[in-house]
DNA sequence: GAGGTGACTGCGA
DNA sequence: CTCGCAGCCACCT
């Protein structure tokens, strides 16, 4: 039987991360430094790939295989059911990946401080 | 309640 | 150029 788990904060620091993920256009790709400036935590990029961590579980699925850290590497890849599926997810929507890196990274970068010009 | 963890980043050698 | 180290903070055990 599943907990409520409700009593944790009402509001946290994951879900406004998957909330920026979710933003980003299909065919786009941002880094974890990214999205922890935008949501004013520059230093904490390290929960940002943590609760990706989590956003395996989170519904809506949440568009985890568009978040790479800053050299376009695809460092979270290991953490999809198969390898090749957060590559193949990328290629599907019209990103180049190459060994397990973004092709022209800055070209399909999406910075949410611009885009979404906070 | 305390300790450990991590899908990162920036800087120094 | 590559390699290593420290800071950072919410979540989990």
């Amino acid at each position: 039987m599943p907990k409520p788990k409700i009593n944790k904060t009402e509001y946290t620091f994951f879900d406004d991360v998957y909330d920026v993920v979710r933003l980003i256009p299909n065919g786009r790709v941002t880094s974890y430094g990214a999205i922890a400036k935008y949501l004013g935590s520059a230093q904490s990029s390290r929960l940002v790939g943590y609760a990706m961590n989590a956003s395996g579980k989170e519904m809506p699925e949440v568009p985890a295989h568009r978040v790479v850290n800053r050299n376009g590497l695809l460092t979270g890849k290991h953490f999809f059911n198969n390898e090749n599926e957060m590559q193949r997810l990328l290629e599907l929507e019209g990103v180049k990946v190459k060994e397990d890196k973004i092709a022209d990274f800055k070209l399909h970068f999406w910075d949410p401080i611009l885009e979404l010009d906070l």
